[in-house]
DNA sequence: TTGTAAGCGTTATCAC
DNA sequence: GTGATAACGCTTACAA
């Protein structure tokens, strides 16, 4: 009966192959370097895992010699599975073409690399929906925590997995609220300080070119302008306030609109992509920066310092916010208590473009 | 005796728990989505997979229920193990500031997140060790593929992992060998066009301000460069060409060190963030930008359309470039074949800092 | 110090 | 259409 000699090959070559879905060829695995080295799984495992438990030189050395021989790479998803820890964490940009969020992520990446973990970068393009299904994605990869770029809002809305406390995670730039972590800026006080060296070069008419309306990072800086208005007896209207987009064009084209009766003296702008703008309309209006219109920006972007005129600007610190954002996303990972909110100042950077020493001179 | 009762316990709760190593309350799975639906796993994972597989209308609402009643998350790194396959690949950059990079990645992440798979990024810092350990940890991540940004030489050193066929990898960049598949813009014609525009313009006295002396891309610029000398019938001296780094302060030293008495009335930089370091000092020697010294640019980074002069530059298609490696990729996971090379043409966007209408006037 | 074997949470195979 | 159950490749009790 071929039937059952069939079945009795079959049963036999399980026995020895231990391998039933892919034919015989698979990647090499662990088991293969401990057959070759003559130990068992366990102690190649315990030889890679590199902590302190006891594995004899001797054996030491032979795992090691056939994990080179054979070509050996471990494979983290089985490792993830078994250890519950992926050592991987996401991260959230906005908008990478932003160079503050460049900066930022390479102050997150530089302290994830030290501590050997990996990053799984999303980007959102402000899109609030990207970033609910980036959300999924990472928690679907098991992502030991998620480092949320950019001050938004409501993280617990839509899935709401995040709050739920599906995974632990920080978040770099203001926020409304207080009941997850955050690293970010003191914008007030920076937004109070670019006034004030505006208001101590003699400035009283007044600029704010703003970028979105509902972006908690600038609307604390909108607050520290208005409060050092305030507290210099400059009366705030509403028309020294425009709002608008994050990107140069906008900028350029609101500033453009004002024309050549320019109705301010002083531009702090929300940003020195921004600025950047802005200062490109008013050369183009045919006035100069800094004797007509004097500029102040946000944020210390590389190419601020080689404009000519270059920008004075807040020095946002950008890659230390990533770098301390992930410092502390690694401490509650680890389970240790940490402070809501870690806050850092910002300098301010005397260049060209506000003409800081004229008064001096 | 009491060590009898204890024991007869245990046996009975890992009957019914079915779990020995966390204490009970693991996470959620599919067993639990099943036992709630009243289904199997399998059932589960069909409705899930959404592939055509056939489940029953009645079935699929019931897991859907329980799917969402439950909170469920399906585990990757268990989906991974089983179908050797994690949608998920790796990204190196040499250098995320600079936003020739930056915007790569996001031509990258565009196609990625369109087909539904994550992206693992890396940043090298131009460290070509920190980029053997990232490829290890690539290739333990099990990643679909890998994507390496940045003209570069020999992948195939040291590990040589990459070329061992372990995963499939693109190249995002000029390279010199031609046995791996990469995408990049044609640098030789960007480098011979931008030059034949300074000819146009009357220029005869040139200064190419290169970047590293070993970076292909930038090689072929220069390549370019002086294959349209020669075609103008203008000789090449070895004191046209200047090597550095790739950032902004490199570029303004070496400008600044050639002093007011300027050897050249038209630059060549090796991309956008040299010319502006560059034009920064020629401004600071007080030269007038085009009238004294021309300048070109490659990459048309966001911020050179805004400076003032605005940067005459070669509008190297850097997202395209992303997204284009992000499809080839796809494919040869797909195990299609493709192009062993794309090349991609780049435009030239005629600005201030050539003065381009000059002799048009 | 070492080995054995039971998971980890899925998918895929095979039988019904 | 549906359900058991054996992989997937590793870690880690537990036993020796």
């Amino acid at each position: 009966m071929p039937g059952m000699v069939k079945l009795g090959q079959m049963e036999r070559e399980r026995m020895s192959e231990k391998r039933t879905r892919r034919g015989g060829e698979g990647r090499i695995g662990i088991r293969d370097v401990a057959r070759d080295a003559g130990v068992s799984v366990a102690t190649v495992s315990r030889t890679l895992a590199g902590d302190g438990y006891p594995v004899s030189d001797e054996a030491r050395r032979k795992v090691l010699e056939s994990v080179k021989k054979l070509n050996f790479v471990p494979n983290d998803l089985a490792r993830g599975l078994t250890q519950s820890r992926t050592n991987t964490v996401g991260v959230i940009v906005p908008n990478l073409v932003n160079l503050y969020y460049a900066r930022v992520v390479i102050g997150v990446e530089e302290i994830a690399a030290q501590n050997g973990i990996s990053i799984i970068f999303c980007n959102t393009n402000h899109n609030i929906a990207k970033r609910e299904q980036d959300i999924n994605l990472l928690l679907q990869k098991r992502v030991d925590g998620i480092i949320i770029c950019g001050s938004g809002t409501d993280y617990e809305s839509g899935s709401g997995r995040l709050a739920n406390g599906n995974a632990p995670f920080v978040v770099l730039g203001r926020n409304e609220r207080l009941d997850y972590p955050s690293v970010h800026a003191d914008n007030f006080r920076a937004g109070y300080r670019a006034t004030q060296h505006l208001v101590d070069l003699g400035h009283r008419q007044f600029l704010f070119l703003g970028g979105p309306e509902k972006w908690p990072d600038g609307s604390d800086r909108i607050a520290g302008f208005k409060a050092c208005l305030a507290e210099n007896d400059i009366e705030f209207q509403q028309d020294m306030l425009l709002f608008g987009d994050f990107a140069e064009e906008n900028a350029y084209q609101r500033v453009l609109h004002l024309g050549r009766n320019f109705p301010a003296t002083a531009v702090l702008a929300g940003n020195d992509r921004i600025a950047l703008g802005g200062m490109a309309a008013v050369v183009d209006l045919g006035l100069r920066i800094p004797d007509d219109v004097a500029f102040v920006g946000f944020d210390n972007i590389a190419t601020s310092h080689y404009l000519r005129p270059s920008l004075t600007t807040m020095d946002m610190p950008a890659r230390l916010i990533g770098a301390e954002g992930m410092r502390v996303l690694l401490r509650i990972i680890a389970g240790e208590t940490v402070a809501s909110r870690t806050v850092f100042e910002a300098d301010l950077l005397v260049r060209q473009s506000s003409g800081g020493t004229r008064l001096q001179a």
